[in-house]
DNA sequence: GCACTGTATCGACATTCTTCGATATCATTC
DNA sequence: GAATGATATCGAAGAATGTCGATACAGTGC
């Protein structure tokens, strides 16, 4: 059981606030669930990194450019480049042997105005 | 040893990209690190709504409104809002027998801006 | 003091995540 | 075709996380 039933509940400390506590805008399930998944992706200092390099950079950016400054093992960053693609933060291009990567700045923004 | 050494790196698609591919304003470790601890706060469900709860309420919440809309026990939901005041999210008060938590704007307002 | 109630901590378990070495896949070059 | 190089996937080990029941702590009221 995940309730837990309170007998004296205190007073609102405002007669604006009478009302239930919580405006009707917040989060369902489904949404919440979305938007942690999103998070999740920048929840990880690797990541932020290989992001930071991806969207700092003008343009795109080479996946070979991107194991020797993060400071880890090329399938260690191909893993956390998947997190990102999957996540819609960075699109991901093949071009012969190379792979690159560019930002998607609408994904950004829209985490940003999530948190606003 | 986490870097692999690549032969025949590709040549940059336009001459503004001559230098090295990022920019400098690139997140130094300290940096990403803090970044990730406080998107880690967002990056659970629970947690988001919890927040939305608390962000949405006109001034503040208490912890026994949390409970059942939460859908989890009572001291999952306490350990939730640990990370979100540890993140400096969200401000807790007691008064009395109840804990009122209220949002820290400016640091919503600050993780935003990161994303831009 | 004692009884009661809201909240926090503890211990344990299951799940997920990060990381790497080994290996597979894809593309180029010979 | 074979050989080489860039990237992705696999498998496993260790760490971190979410969850709850049990319990401790803090405040109220008698």
């Amino acid at each position: 059981m995940a309730a837990m039933t309170y007998r004296r509940r205190p007073t609102a400390p405002d007669p604006l606030t009478c009302c239930p506590p919580f405006r009707t805008d917040t989060l369902d399930e489904a949404q919440s669930e979305m938007l942690a998944r999103s998070f999740a992706a920048l929840a990880d200092p690797v990541r932020l990194r290989l992001l930071s390099m991806v969207a700092s950079a003008s343009g795109e950016v080479c996946a070979c450019d991107l194991v020797e400054p993060s400071g880890r093992s090329q399938p260690t960053v191909s893993h956390h480049m998947k997190i990102l693609v999957d996540a819609g933060l960075v699109e991901r291009e093949r071009r012969g042997s190379w792979v690159w990567y560019r930002p998607v700045p609408t994904r950004l923004d829209a985490l940003r105005s999530a948190l606003g």
